[in-house]
DNA sequence: ATCAATTTGGTAATATTGCTACATTGATGA
DNA sequence: TCATCAATGTAGCAATATTACCAAATTGAT
């Protein structure tokens, strides 16, 4: 699959590769690790020779400490490095604090935003997403479900697929679900969203659209989960979860864009008499915005 | 302001800057700006000589390109292409062709939203930002604003403020959004999203919050819109806009992103006892998506 | 406790790489 | 057509990274 190149998975991000493996590193390179944790900025624009000043060790010191983590010499380490703060500082070092100015807490949240994007990528299933796009283009309707964060993901597919000319329908009213997921037939697909894929009112949807004889789509954090046994197909969109209250909802964005991603694919297929429609639409939409009043 | 530090704003993705530079270049830095463009993994594992020679140039040449795209030296250069190429291909270069394969589209879409929330980061202006903050703590109650893709950030706002103990609201239907703004008086704060900052209804309900003695804070994609007359804080979350059809709308990504630094904030400045009672808050949450049936 | 064996870390020499000064060529305009 | 200036290449220099080698420290076995 080609989201899974070796390159780009094995070394990922030498400060996390640094961070596990600073324990089993010898005393002097384990300074040098400190250093480039502690300041990796610094590094980035800093010399060898500044390196191990730094460091308070000798230069060859630093050299072999890009060995020992994986490097092929300093300026590989130097570009790794700056491909793993361009995705922005990991999640683990970028803890909210009590002193961190606004504008610091802006910057931690769209890095973490971005890394966990970037998790999603790479742990994301193309398999269960091309299996999705095909249950849905032989689909007769849409059934969207979600709670809280994850009906927000719900209403944007929602606002998505009528463009498609597929019948769909998502409702929050947890009583009109329970209709609609028991007034399904075979042909009909229900796409549950679930960030833990444990919410029992979901599980309990997904069962009943199956008994109906209807496909499940889930989208969840995990393949493990209680959704899992009622889903005919499992969009894997994990995030990095975080314990700590500031931290953001990123499977929110995770899931929207994995949304994007089905959309556009399913889009795709349909071929260009539709995306001329498509065009007609977006066009349309964009003049109802300037023109429309109450 | 920390966000805007010259060095990452200035240089920022060096393809995109070498593209939009390339006009005007000597004809042989324009040389090396096609190599640059055409293989940038390449460059990235090169040294000058090699660079040069890929483009069939001298290694001064190498170098003054460097200079001419406003970098310090060649390592310099790798470094922000390092930086670059990590945040994804840039969007312009990442058109969703009809020969892409289902994991290319995938890849390009993650690639696009990466580099289009890397764009917003560096666009949000922290001073609106935190004079919303003060907006809304000083505020008695709250009203989101928002049509399409912007009613999810409305809807998403909507689920998280309440938290905060600050009462809030948000319609989707235009009749009742209609009534909520010209219930609005002073101390209520209404929060118009918008990505053009067009929507006419949206800046006729600001205006009507307004004329009735409440604050509007508005989040749009641009600083100059129609939207911003009627504004006393202004939210710009700007993103790469992009005109192909299959181009996924990462407005709202962004503007989900700014919800989370705005909420975050506030949560911050409530200061501890609510962030108890918000640790309380989230817990009884997965409680309930346990437990909860119908 | 003592002596090999092995690992670790520094010094100094070397090779590589990036950069600058200067010369040459090509272009532009009076 | 010549003078002037910009553009590009050649050659040499400076910096930077890397390797070879040796000394010190650590470990383990007798």
């Amino acid at each position: 699959m080609e989201l899974r190149e070796p390159d780009v998975q094995s070394g990922r991000n030498i400060l996390e590769v640094t961070r596990t493996l600073r324990a089993n590193l010898r005393k002097s390179d384990r300074k040098v690790a400190d250093v480039l944790l502690e300041s990796p900025q610094r590094i980035l624009n800093a010399t060898v020779a500044e390196t191990a000043e730094l460091a308070d060790v000798s230069q060859p010191t630093v050299i072999r400490f890009c060995a020992a983590i994986g490097c092929e010499g300093f300026q590989d380490l130097k570009i790794r490095l700056a491909q793993s703060l361009a995705l922005g500082t990991p999640a683990t070092h970028s803890a909210i604090t009590d002193d961190d100015t606004p504008a610091a807490v802006a910057s931690k949240i769209f890095d973490y935003t971005i890394s966990s994007l970037d998790w999603a990528r790479h742990a994301l299933d193309m398999e269960q997403m091309n299996a999705a796009v095909a249950l849905i283009l032989k689909a007769t309707h849409l059934e969207f479900f979600g709670f809280g964060a994850s009906a927000i993901v719900a209403q944007d597919l929602q606002q998505k697929f009528p463009l498609f000319g597929i019948p769909c329908n998502a409702t929050m009213d947890s009583h009109q679900q329970l209709m609609a997921a028991s007034m399904m037939k075979p042909g009909s697909v229900a796409v549950a969203i679930s960030n833990t894929g444990q919410t029992l009112s979901i599980v309990e949807l997904a069962r009943l659209a199956r008994e109906q004889g209807a496909k499940v789509i889930s989208i969840a954090g995990s393949t493990q989960t209680a959704l899992f046994d009622y889903s005919d197909v499992v969009i894997n969109v994990e995030t990095l979860d975080n314990t700590d209250i500031f931290t953001p909802t990123t499977s929110r964005i995770a899931a929207l864009v994995a949304a994007d991603i089905l959309s556009t694919l399913v889009a795709r297929q349909l071929g260009t008499p539709h995306n001329q429609r498509l065009v007609r639409m977006k066009r349309y939409l964009s003049q109802m915005r300037r023109n429309e009043a109450f």
